[in-house]
DNA sequence: GGCAGTCTAATGTCTAGACATTATTGCGCG
DNA sequence: CGCGCAATAATGTCTAGACATTAGACTGCC
């Protein structure tokens, strides 16, 4: 056992009592000074727990008016996170593997905006135990990341390629749900029209664009999930049967 | 303007020199004693900068070995945020409505483990501008919410009569795509089969379960939308047009 | 009663130290 | 050569203060 830090200690008293009820939102929280004598301890200590706290949204500190329990956000948007492709494959026990399907170099079209003149188009199927599990059509903006034009994306799936040589600064991500058309279809092995979960991903680097991606999952076969508490992010990996 | 605490002006030129790939993962960042020279300042302001950038996951802090840059997490490398119905809808600039269209107080099912003996089952609409926008199918349970069996679903719906009367500790969702099923599809005004975006969503309060919900979107009309940077999190409302 | 100015209680930042903890480095010994 | 132990370099925590900043509370004046 590892002795728990008191400025840890604090923290965590504190956000029990939050956590319980016992303190609801609204809550003036005791003073520094006062939580100073109850720990009898220096108030720097007490002061970075609630730092800690407040940098979690759970109190919130105003001088000279002191410290309340936070109120919910009223926009308590709920988040699930969108495990990369390989990992996620893996994490199931499964051989990931792919296929370059397509790679060609052209100038960019005028729906592409934003993407630069000159660009990269690929589609790569994902494979999970040899079994399609998504196919991903993406293009690379080789204004914004010219070493792509000479990159192996059979070696390294393109997703892979770009997270270790082109960070991102922006992102957006568009989740929806699309029948597979002709040749998705095809590829993935589904018939016409079966339900899949898309996903759009497009990324940016100090405002120019690096790459916007399309993956097409059969809706039988897939899901996105997260687990998590309010105070925390989630942080465990989505796991399906 | 208001100045800058010294501690943030450290953390974010670090910061910046991160994002600016400058300092790539793994690189050993100066030790305290040297920001401390550099900065001329105390070592517990360095400190607080890099142990501000340690929560947010720049940094990874080492005794001994020092602070690096750290590697940008394979996992949960992404998010996406989903928000409130209401909220969603209204922020679309539409009018938000919905009707009640069942109501059961009934034992649970064995298929529906963990939600407590007794149960309420729901059946919501909601509209956006007087059109279908998404049908909720929803089992709260008595056991944990025993409130809810006097809650008047017509006034507020579900969802947001829960976010006011329940807190939840635990949550899980599951998005994915499925084709609209005859009664769903009668109720969206779709054709059987549509791919729809289902997103279901569980609640607990100190372990108890406190909900079960399912969303079916038509796929046409609705996506999940997050705009982020890699060191925040998604606060961006989703626009979509 | 109301308003302006002042007082003051609370948080925010910072310092210069102290000691604790941890893991690497390097040295000496077998 | 390799193993174990000690030295040491880095972060982790904490203290007892200081001064800054903010905004609620009060007071007195009109």
């Amino acid at each position: 056992m590892d002795i728990e830090p008191l400025h840890r200690r604090i923290a965590s008293d504190i956000e029990r009592r939050i956590a319980s009820g016992e303190w609801r939102p609204g809550f003036r929280i005791p003073t520094e000074a006062e939580l100073m004598a109850e720990y009898g301890c220096a108030r720097m200590t007490v002061s970075r727990a609630m730092t800690d706290l407040s940098a979690r949204g759970l109190v919130v500190r105003r001088r000279r008016a002191g410290t309340v329990v936070a109120h919910p956000p009223v926009h308590s948007s709920a988040l699930v996170a969108i495990p990369d492709i390989q990992s996620e494959i893996e994490g199931r026990g499964l051989a990931y593997s792919h296929q370059l399907l397509l790679r060609i170099v052209r100038p960019s079209r005028a729906d592409e905006d934003g993407m630069g003149a000159r660009l990269i188009e690929l589609e790569t199927l994902h494979l999970a135990d040899a079994m399609p599990f998504t196919l991903e059509r993406r293009l690379i903006s080789l204004t914004t990341a010219p070493e792509a034009e000479h990159a192996d994306f059979t070696a390294a799936p393109p997703g892979g390629w770009l997270l270790a040589h082109m960070p991102w600064t922006e992102a957006e991500h568009r989740i929806s749900a699309v029948g597979a058309d002709g040749e998705t279809a095809t590829r993935l092995g589904l018939s016409d029209g079966t339900p899949c979960l898309r996903l759009e991903r497009r990324t940016w680097r100090d405002g120019l664009a690096v790459t916007w991606a399309w993956q097409t999952f059969p809706g039988a076969a897939y899901d996105l999930v997260a687990r998590f508490s309010p105070t925390q992010s989630p942080m465990k990996t989505p796991i399906k049967e």
